[in-house]
RNA sequence: UCCUCGAUAGCUCAAUGGUAGAGCGGCCCGCUGUUAACGGGCAGGUUGUAGGUUCGAGUCCUACUCGAGGAGCCA
């Protein structure tokens, strides 16, 4: 047979037995798991080989007649990157389990080394997700850490193929931003200014009431250098003014969806907030569909099927890595998502949710740290109860007071007037809380320009996002879904930074 | 940013203020068509950093750095 000409096949396809029936001569590339030796009929090596293609290794049954035996092949240690060419052959005892079989004819070669294998970071043993966060660069030679980058994988792709097969468009809305209105939330500023030398400053008279009272604070302070006194002149730098990274695409894509009816954002957002916590990330993903002609009501309808054509999709072509998390991460991880699919999420206002959590505490079933008032933001610890433990299943809780949400949201009608909401709505998860934040937008300009004065912005500012209510407005909505989140979800990961490549934090860009 | 806890071998963790240990991993030997393999042996340490208390500090005190859980902010 010959060998050498066997065609390179990705381990998936390798223990397929559709693809790779017993006999196929096949080469197999990949990085040793494990090695196990037996001395049996003058030496035989066990090779687990793992390719990232599954969530499964093959199995190399290496015999001692190869000529490299001795010299290499009893010496491979785990992460070491080796070529393989053999014959796929059914396990003795391993049920439907196949091994790729190197004897006489089949060969292997050492394409890397590990240098040093008392000392390589990924050892064939379990390690702390802390430990690994350390080790980003070689963490996803793991189980858990590639079944995550599958899993994430699928879902990326399962939100584009949602969109595209009804309609929506993909629209690409810009990192960088000059606008200072994208909302509350700090942000990373983007400058090519030198800050090695003393920044240019603008005239005294010029300034901010505001800017001029930080700067006076700053240059009260004892080691403050008289240069750095004044508000920094940005007329100069690359954009000529202030610019950031985005924390939201939203405001730029409500622009294509008053044109092309169904569009949706997928990229990177920024919030320089010193959050620690495993639910936050300093960079992380956020999916924004915008849909014209739709109200709240339509907004929520899109929500819960995306969700569960995500789940949906997840389940069925990554039932390996599931399996895994399932048995070793997140016991009901599976099942959770199964039962999801086939209930209806449940609707509930703000009002209604307020009187619920109201009266499990007057009954006493419920203690709760912070109290619960009509008006005030719910806390982390009533959002988890409602979809936790009194109805354990989503929830999606719409029409919150106007006074805890965004200018950007629609003015509910009919509302009484100590008690006017808006038609926004937090979609709660069992687990993660709040995974999707989404809203019908103002679509009248004086009731926008209300807001907008209310909260004390500056119409000017918002002069592009304004005119799209002077010409041809419509009703229509939208929401923003947070990608980590949404794996955290579904793999029960427990810390948001175990489920991004290369996870940015406070004092963590190491990688 | 706030509260609580933590940092000791490659990793996970022990060690009353008095000579730093174990398990796993690594290496060597034995056994075995193995698969969380098994049995025996060996190597491996400036106890996060900087000060302080003490005859003596991994242990007590102070500051800092980093990490974890919770909170706030939110996705």
């Amino acid at each position: 047979m010959a060998q050498n000409s066997a065609a390179w096949v990705r381990v998936v396809d390798a223990i397929d037995a559709g693809k790779s029936p017993v006999g196929t001569p096949v080469t197999i590339k990949g990085w040793v798991r494990t090695r196990r030796d037996s001395k049996a009929e003058g030496g035989l090596s066990f090779v687990a080989i793992n390719d990232g293609s599954c969530f499964d290794s093959v199995q190399l049954v290496v015999k001692g007649d190869l000529p490299n035996y001795a010299s290499e092949v009893a010496k491979l240690s785990s992460g070491c990157a080796i070529e393989a060419q053999g014959v796929i052959v059914q396990n003795p005892k391993g049920g439907n389990e196949v091994s790729v079989e190197l004897s006489t004819g089949g060969a292997i070669r050492v394409i890397g080394w590990v240098e040093n294998p008392d000392t390589y970071p990924i050892q064939p043993k379990p390690h702390s997700f802390e430990y690994l966060r350390e080790q980003a660069h070689l963490r996803v030679r793991t189980n858990t850490f590639g079944a995550v980058a599958r899993v994430r994988h699928c879902l990326a792709m399962a939100i584009h193929r949602f969109f595209h097969e009804r309609g929506f468009y993909y629209v690409h809305t810009p990192i960088i931003t000059a606008n200072d209105c994208e909302g509350a939330g700090q942000m990373f500023r983007v400058s090519t200014l030198d800050s090695m030398r003393p920044l240019p400053r603008v005239a005294k008279e010029a300034q901010s009431e505001e800017a001029r009272k930080h700067c006076e604070d700053l240059a009260a302070k004892p080691a403050m250098p008289p240069w750095t006194y004044g508000q920094v002149d940005h007329t100069g730098d690359f954009f000529g003014k202030e610019a950031h990274l985005t924390v939201s695409g939203q405001l730029n894509v409500e622009t294509y969806c008053m044109a092309m009816s169904r569009v949706y954002t997928f990229g990177p957002t920024f919030r320089a907030e010193n959050s620690n916590t495993s639910r936050h990330l300093a960079e992380f993903w956020m999916i924004e569909p915008e849909i014209a002609f739709a109200d709240l009501a339509d907004d929520a309808k899109l929500a819960e099927e995306m969700l569960k054509y995500l789940f949906a999709t997840v389940l069925s072509e990554r039932a390996d890595d599931m399996k895994f998390f399932s048995e070793r991460i997140e016991k009901t991880a599976s099942e959770r998502l199964k039962h999801i699919i086939e209930k209806p999420f449940l609707r509930l206002t703000y009002t209604e949710g307020v009187k619920i959590l109201e009266e499990v505490i007057a009954k006493g079933q419920k203690k709760f740290e912070y109290p619960v008032k009509w008006g005030i933001d719910l806390q982390s610890e009533h959002e988890r109860f409602l979809t936790e433990e009194h109805f354990k299943q989503p929830v999606i809780l719409t029409n919150y007071p106007k006074q805890i949400k965004a200018f950007y949201m629609r003015l509910d009608d009919g509302c009484e007037p100590d008690r006017q909401t808006v038609s926004a709505m937090d979609i709660l998860v069992p687990g993660i809380g709040e995974i999707i934040g989404g809203s019908q937008r103002e679509e009248r300009l004086d009731k926008l320009d209300a807001r907008l004065e209310e909260m004390k912005l500056n119409k000017a500012d918002y002069w592009w996002y304004r005119d799209l209510r002077r010409y041809g407005t419509t009703p229509h909505a939208g929401f923003g879904l947070g990608f980590e989140r949404l794996i955290q979800f579904v793999t029960g990961m427990q810390n948001i930074r175990d489920v991004i490549p290369f996870p940015r934090a406070p004092k963590q860009a190491e990688f």
